[in-house]
DNA sequence: TTGAAAGCGATACCAG
DNA sequence: CTGGTATCGCTTTCAA
């Protein structure tokens, strides 16, 4: 693999003069630097990034973190953080998590390492002091859907609590009052936000909520399976269920079904996130919409910037640019009762 | 950000220790290595991970480029390539294409110029050509899900052929005569091979394809359901649709109830990849599955054998460990029709 | 066991 | 315009 060296060799000139022409730098003659063009060309010449970066103190591309790759959110964020980098022309290299607290500090560690300034974090299972201190320490790290008090100018998160009042409250619009809710297990504050949600608004109305109402899971199709069987086999009886995501929704659509109970018609579903998911399948899901793309390109803007300008003052409210608000999507997975 | 001349001075020793302590290298004695420890902690010093990938001639981490991180085959691929990485303790650098020739390229060359030696690549839109350049000049580049003959030992792929003699089979056997076929558009080998398979297996039996029956279009939801859509209008009689992957035909399956058709008493419908997706709707698609995950497993075991050990001769034949064979997996989207 | 010093590949300042 | 060279942060002989 040449050098930059060899090439400057092979066109007989110095090595400055390639660097200049590397990076399209002024101060070379036209025919130098076509020469230099062509050996470059010929001799298949390839910077090493590696060297680049060691000299410009920073890694231009930009790191991302996800928590788990095989969570169909992650689909939409990337795309979101992609279609940014896409249009600054900037590579992203992503570091996955795989849902475990090490390998998630592992992925950001690495990156730090490599030195890459702006930095998208997606984090599920690191504690909220740890990541205070990495934000602390790296001026262009953001973090997404994760909500920090501390630290909530550099956050971009989903108004959690209002999607679970909307849940609660499309819910109640539509008669019912027996309401199972499939949270998640993890330390994830987005299922106690959605949960506090829906407490606060039911108790707005003359519905109380039980703890027996509540089955914790995984956020997958097959916690949908188990939540529904637990709740029927623990003999709770409801009418409607709030799922923590539109998998969990359809799992346990599925499950009722094999238990002889028809959705809307015996119990109304509503899913979360409106992933592609909930319109594919029958009936048709009513779910709230996570804007999760736009917050990814939002999150991804904003490390870009703060990487580049460290002091450049927000002066708006963070909260009105960094919370983002869910909407009910009504489909027809909720029937109304009487 | 302090250096490893910065810990040196502190710990009042040379930073040729420091770097032995650093990479756990022996000849340091017991009370200089740890004292070196706690400064390095102390000063909470990072390895600047390109100037170690300057020395070390290499990137110890593996590298991978996607062709599109919204295919939700995708999550599967990742998720074999990241378990691998885990056991290997090795951190993974994705960077994706998003279906466009010219930022799959990008996406390579950026990881050449990082020098990552371990490379797994998805691509969908480079040509035959100049991935073989690519393979001859990179010995750790592994190909994924795509086969080009003259690089065979570097590929991992999946038997289309044979998938798409399965589909075949299958509805054929279950009396289908009239049988719709829905590909994709692109450069994609993949759908040309199944439909060869599907072809040469039809003619097999005393049914003959006709081109009136194949419909072509995107490879999602929506196209399923352009693809019914134009099929209906042509006035194209069928009483079967095999479809290129399952998002497909789970589109297609919405699309045709839509026009009053069921799934399967009017139309059977044979789904392909086998996701998650294809056990949640109803009725649960029958399909073919597609073994990627330890495709992608295989191909990252692979890239990391080659890039270590580019002379390691191959004795066993390619095609027995390279190449996958996919499975029809019987569910209930298909119907038996006199 | 330790340190001095020569690279690794590229950039950029300073002369010419 | 062009070239020499110090420098970036780290690894790795080679001596001591």
């Amino acid at each position: 693999m040449p050098t930059i060296r060899d090439i400057a060799k092979a066109a007989g000139v110095s090595p400055a003069s390639v660097s200049r022409v590397i990076n399209n730098g002024p101060k070379v003659g036209a025919k130098t630097r076509e020469k230099i063009k062509r050996i470059i060309r010929e001799m298949e010449y390839q910077p090493n990034a590696n060297a680049q970066a060691i000299n410009m103190q920073n890694n231009a591309s930009i790191g991302i973190v996800l928590a788990d790759l095989t969570d169909p959110l992650f689909a939409k964020m990337a795309h979101g953080i992609e279609k940014v980098a896409a249009e600054q022309n900037l590579q992203i290299f992503l570091n996955s998590g795989a849902f475990d607290r090490a390998s998630e500090l592992d992925a950001i560690e690495v990156l730090l390492e490599h030195r890459y300034q702006a930095l998208v974090v997606h984090s599920a299972m690191i504690d909220d002091k740890t990541l205070i201190d990495f934000a602390r320490k790296v001026p262009g790290l953001v973090l997404l859907n994760r909500y920090i008090k501390e630290i909530e100018d550099r956050c971009i998160w989903l108004d959690d609590k209002l999607g679970g009042a909307l849940m609660a409250d499309h819910i109640v619009e539509k008669g019912h009052q027996k309401i199972a809710v499939i949270g998640v297990d993890g330390i994830l504050n987005n299922t106690r936000y959605r949960l506090e949600g829906i407490k606060a608004q039911l108790n707005k109305y003359p519905v109380q909520f039980e703890v027996e109402m509540l089955e914790q899971g995984a956020a997958t199709y097959e916690g949908g399976e188990v939540a529904v069987q637990n709740l029927l086999a623990r003999g709770v009886e409801f009418s409607a269920i709030l799922a923590y995501n539109d998998a969990i929704a359809i799992g346990a659509t599925s499950m009722l079904k094999a238990h002889g109970l028809s959705v809307p018609k015996d119990v109304s579903v509503v899913g979360f996130n409106d992933l592609i998911l909930a319109q594919c399948i029958k009936p048709k899901l009513t779910t709230i919409h996570n804007p999760i793309e736009e917050m990814a390109m939002k999150a991804t803007k904003l490390a870009l910037s703060l990487s580049k300008n460290s002091d450049l003052g927000e002066i708006e409210s963070v909260a009105d640019k960094h919370k983002y608000v869910p909407v009910l999507v009504q489909r027809h997975s909720v029937q109304e009762i009487s």
